[in-house]
DNA sequence: TTCCTACCCAAGCGCTAGCTTGGTAGCTTA
DNA sequence: TAAGCTACCAAGCTAGCGCTTGGGTAGGAA
């Protein structure tokens, strides 16, 4: 994290922070810079000793989970294990990433259809470009190797996959890491073996 | 649909539809009447010939879809098919109402935290809460029954067909209500059965 | 011919948004 | 002990917001 002049600052930090609780309750456009300050007991022109504008702000928010993201993504694919594993983790490890970064998801989830048209967000598109890459390619891998249903079709399995994930991120409690990985085993469960009781 | 004084008008619905595609796109809040002017060949202040308030605007859009959907899911459900094959049919009817209300759902989804807040929205709680109903037992019934798993937590399994399903129209193209009824297929076969190969 | 209704324009009000500017208290470093 | 840096305050700017007001026009009814 780097200050307007390009120096590490825990207070930014501290700020993005109290900001991305906002933006989440509230929606990024619906929180005023006003709002920012009061919950950090500041006024809201101090926030622009620290930010160049509100959009930094965001900016920084999304960034660096979409680094994060990205990174561990990478590495669970690059682990080598098979198609439905690979699968597998993956969801494991979206479910993980939503105890530390509720609120930038969230965001995310509310605010990318508008952000995706702005220059400064273009970064968005790219990662998402190369997330859906990644899961496709094991939705496809997995088809071939026969551990998935030969009728599948990988792109229309990966945005049913990303939608049931991610949108549980709307009604999730944050009772810590363990109830979490239970959910993901549920969602395991049902997107694997679906609704239809075995044997029947 | 009733003006500001009471009667029916069809500007007004054309107004209203011509509203909802920009709140689609790019939010409510981020839409002003000036936007919705501009579009409807009008000046913004025109508009408070028809409506009394924006919010006026949203309300109708919304209850009118609302309206519309929950009478669809009651049909369904009083037609006293079996649990598996009435959650096949709500998934179904879900599908095929984003033909007409793309706009409505979308504006839904991005908004529905912030709107039911307000008191003026609070039938939204209350339709939700039917829904959830309808669908939740459904499920349950369905556990009972043995067509579904008997592990089955109805109200995550609820949550996550929500997701997966309405989750669609941030991306679903509309090519008509076949393609609407394929993808429904698609997804009554992820859902029920699971992406894992039978016999696998 | 007169009136009514539906529809719209022109102008602008009060308010709040994001952001700017000039200044200051307190700590650190030379 | 003076200079410099970090973090902030106080005040206010401009733009744009939702909405109001008063007036005007076209077309059908009486």
């Amino acid at each position: 994290m780097v200050t307007k002049q390009g120096k590490p600052s825990e207070r930014r930090d501290a700020l993005v922070r109290i900001a991305a609780e906002l933006f989440a309750e509230q929606g990024y456009r619906a929180t005023t810079v006003r709002h920012i300050g009061d919950a950090a007991g500041v006024l809201s022109g101090s926030l622009y000793h620290h930010f160049d504008s509100k959009e930094t702000i965001l900016d920084e928010l999304l960034s660096s989970y979409l680094d994060e993201l990205l990174a561990t993504y990478r590495t669970v694919v690059d682990a080598g294990h098979g198609p439905a594993r690979t699968l597998r983790e993956l969801v494991r490890a979206s479910f993980r990433s939503m105890a530390g970064h509720r609120a930038a998801i969230t965001v995310l989830q509310n605010e990318r259809n508008h952000l995706r048209t702005l220059p400064r967000f273009g970064y968005l598109a790219t990662t998402e470009d190369e997330v859906r890459h990644l899961w496709i390619t094991a939705l496809r891998e997995g088809v071939e190797t026969g551990e998935f249903r030969a009728d599948l079709d990988p792109a229309i399995a990966y945005r049913f996959l990303r939608d049931s994930v991610w949108g549980s991120v709307r009604w999730i409690r944050q009772d810590g890491a363990r109830s979490l990985d239970q959910l993901a085993d549920q969602y395991l469960t049902l997107t694997f073996d679906g609704l239809t009781a075995t044997g029947a």
